[in-house]
DNA sequence: CTGAAAGCGCTAACAT
DNA sequence: ATGTTAGCGCTTTCAG
């Protein structure tokens, strides 16, 4: 039995299908009347337009796709929790789509694939792709990047400073007397940026305070993760001379070496002071709780949002913008102890 | 400037779009030479597929969405880690889309919408609706149902078995000598079908050991969240007889019910143990880690692809089966302590 | 305010 | 093996 279409509806109506199609969009004037007839025939018939066909029409989707690595990173998550009703407000639905931070995959969804055509635009936070990468783009895609590359003039960037934030969080390690200060996430290699620009931070706040590097006690980890930080924290107690405090890349990361340092009996922050990166959840929950930077997500999911719809939405070219957030230190017990 | 299209390549290759077409999917024998000049052509004018005019042609997307409440619900992220490489294995790709656990929202999704011929199938996991609302389905989509939900024959249902799992939990305690349990998270109204069969092990496992079962040590709380989990805590701390353990019906709810326990200056499990509900990885972590009842994700999420895709591809109608996934019980230092 | 008809870009039955 | 062509279901220009 086949679906009833438009034309179902007409014929059964006695009207054209472009009256129709009025009544359905809201279009153009309908005399009552007419709706009504129309209105009791898509009843009747359990008429549901096809939006596949609508798509194909009108070329437009009313749907953004939000592109992450892994929707199990809680950043992301709490990220989409601003996305999802910004988008909704102006009328957008919005579709998640997980790449596993696969290259291939990442630049497949970027690039001219034939997917192109399901959404309106993307929301993207690359992982595997490098910021050479990026620029084998569709240009027809209104895009925004989130996180750590810079934009090459033909999609809006938006993120927070990185190294600024970086730097805040090691300075404040430094000012509760800690003098041998760990970091661990770092990523020396292309996909690396975001890493990169945090170590960048870690070493600007050494300098500022007159100290030292120890490149020793810099651990680099493959990704984010409680894991990562587990396993790299482990590494750092094994050291000669062992660090009274850690800057880590993520909250994952601050939850996965709190962890080892509980498991070796050691006490935070009096022992080693921890401190994390993103402002998650769990650390508000967590014991200690986790003291971390945090970005201000409600701003750069706003600022996504209304920039790609901007894009959406002109017929001009837009220009590529950087867009920064706000991002603040919140000090917590991981740091401060329990008060 | 429009896009190109199969035509466009036809024509500059000197072949009907029939070929093209045949070239693009892989369909037919075609010539190396015919092959080559198409490929040739499309390479030249840079030609893609348009997804949606080929969507609109067959009739299927190749797509299929999962829809969950939230998407910050660390179990579902975690759920997804199974679903996704599921289908893709099996040539589908997978969208997620979050309802709030809005009813309206939910009912639109699995209601005779337009979206409809967006995706092939659909992976739901309800919450603002009722066992009732899920009748008013649209009938043609291919649907299998996670969590608490019975099938009506129309669908496929894939959970645990919540009853036994409560009981699991709960039996644990006692056998660790604890008296007085408590549960956090019932949720005494239509939508609460899941918490009402935690309550239910509850319940049976009192029965099992002969222990009245205390009403006023049965917390209902709004949702499963960190929040939640606190706040309940903090009012079975201010009972006259406060509880010696605790039965979290989700592993966020525990994390905060161990939050306020520890504001309070308690131990966990020396003052209050607690076990909880889902194994996530944050309680894999946390101080103390988390007993748990772990869920086989794998299994469900494997199930679950298998039976939709099995239902999209059958031309016959599937009956709807009831699919139980294995768990079992995982106690941690939460219950027995720092070993 | 409504009708007729030409696409949107692709697939696939039918023909050769 | 390839060409012809009629749709898929909707929107929208152009008439009336």
């Amino acid at each position: 039995m086949r679906e009833t279409t438009l034309r179902d509806v007409a014929d059964l109506a006695g009207v054209s299908p472009r009256t129709v199609s009025n009544v359905v969009n809201g279009y153009a004037r309908v005399t009552d009347a007419t709706r009504e007839k129309v209105e009791r025939a898509i009843a009747q018939l359990g008429y549901r337009p096809n939006v596949l066909a609508r798509n194909l029409a009108t070329g437009r989707s009313g749907q953004i796709v939000v592109v992450v690595p892994y929707l199990d990173t809680p950043y992301f998550a709490e990220l989409l929790q601003g996305i999802i009703p910004a988008a909704r407000k102006l009328g957008y639905n919005v579709l998640v789509d997980q790449t596993d931070g696969d290259r291939e995959h990442e630049g497949e969804l970027i690039g001219r694939g034939s997917r192109r055509f399901l959404f309106d635009g993307m929301i993207f936070s690359p992982l595997g792709l490098s910021q050479e990468d990026l620029a084998v783009r569709d240009p027809d895609l209104p895009l925004v990047v989130l996180g750590e590359r810079v934009s090459d003039g033909t999609f809006d960037h938006v993120g927070i400073d990185d190294v600024a934030a970086s730097t805040d969080a090691v300075t404040h390690l430094f000012s509760l007397g800690r003098r041998r200060i760990a970091a661990i996430g770092d990523q020396p290699y292309p996909t690396g940026e975001a890493a990169q620009l945090r170590t960048q931070g870690f070493r600007a706040a050494h300098a500022a305070h007159g100290r030292p590097v120890d490149e020793s006690l810099i651990i680099s980890t493959a990704r984010f993760n409680r894991a990562d930080g587990a396993t790299a924290m482990a590494a750092l107690l094994d050291h000669a001379d062992p660090p009274d405090a850690v800057f880590c890349y993520s909250d994952l990361v601050a939850s996965g070496a709190i962890h080892t340092l509980h498991q070796r009996g050691l006490r935070v922050p009096e022992d080693v002071a921890i401190i994390g990166y993103d402002d998650i959840e769990d650390g508000r929950y967590s014991s200690p709780t986790i003291s971390t930077i945090q970005p201000d997500k409600k701003a750069i999911a706003q600022l996504a949002v209304e920039r790609l719809i901007k894009r959406i939405t002109s017929t001009e070219p837009v220009p590529g913008v950087e867009l920064r957030a706000e991002h603040r230190l919140i000090a917590r017990e991981s740091t401060l102890g329990i008060s």
